[in-house]
DNA sequence: TATTATAAGTACGAACTCGTACTACATGGA
DNA sequence: TCCATGTAGTACGAGTTCGTACTTATAATA
């Protein structure tokens, strides 16, 4: 058993070696990626591409946790490369719906298989076990970190 | 055992999970900050408290994969509010060295009690479990990471 | 129905990030 | 010693983030 005092030391380095590993992926994605497109803009083409249906402004700022004035602005930087529309919302005057175009998809699986090539010594090295093993923590740590949000 | 087309769908999953943790830490702990200083300044802080002796921007910006140029700003902005100085290096007339100052400590010191504070809930629903089970797994591939970055 | 309150998105501005280009200093060789 | 080359840090500018305040549309209440 442990002493709270190493409990609390252990949330701690937890939750510096997820920033720092975020650090290190985004870095790396950022710079297969189009100009300033960053980690998240690539992030939200993907939530967009499961999406067929689209998702308004505001759920994907809900989503993303970044303001709504944030993602107005990269909404506006994927439409303007033609990887997502936006379009009036159907049932609501006031609000949009945002798609992955047939363009941001191709663009995404692309991306996808750099980053995989780009991995590939890491995971030679590493094999997919680490992840794996870490992964049904990581979701349920994020669950209620989720949930737990004012 | 897996394919390897699970394999891989499961190392982006692990991806997806650490930006959104971070995503949710930090916003948390930004909410707690004074005016625009964000997470990284906080980092930054936190590793100058541990090392008396300073480290220069170079170092720094290293440590954290910034550029330099950006590492110039946060530290400007710590210097700015008191939490850090930056004075001349003795043993080389292009280098500086920045220090945590006293200032600084508390300010990490009361930061580090409330986030505590905050996360008391999560961690009543969660215990440390999740975290020390996760931990070595993130140490490992975050130093895979680091060492294949080129 | 008229009125008030609430919600979605954006214009704007201040602060931040980071690539390029520069200055000042250091270092290794001739 | 002098010079070529490399390195630490910064000025600058383009683009990004996000808080505030606004516009327009919906929802709730009288």
């Amino acid at each position: 058993m442990k002493t709270p005092e190493e409990e609390q030391q252990k949330v701690f380095r937890f939750f510096t070696e997820v920033g720092i590993i975020q650090q290190l992926m985004s870095t790396k994605l950022e710079s297969m990626l189009p100009g300033r497109m960053g980690a998240t803009q690539f992030g939200i083409l993907g939530h967009l591409a499961r999406r067929p249906d689209g998702e308004t402004p505001l759920q994907l700022s809900n989503a993303f946790q970044v303001p709504k004035t944030s993602m107005t602005h990269m909404l506006a930087v994927l439409e303007k490369l033609e990887f997502v529309t936006i379009e009036p919302h159907p049932d609501d005057g006031r609000s949009k719906i945002a798609r992955a175009t047939r363009d941001g998809q191709r663009f995404l699986q692309h991306c996808m298989e750099n980053l995989s090539q780009e991995l590939a010594p890491v995971m030679e090295e590493l094999t997919a076990k680490p992840f794996s093993a870490a992964l049904p923590h990581l979701q349920r740590i994020r669950e209620v970190l989720d949930r737990e949000r004012d």
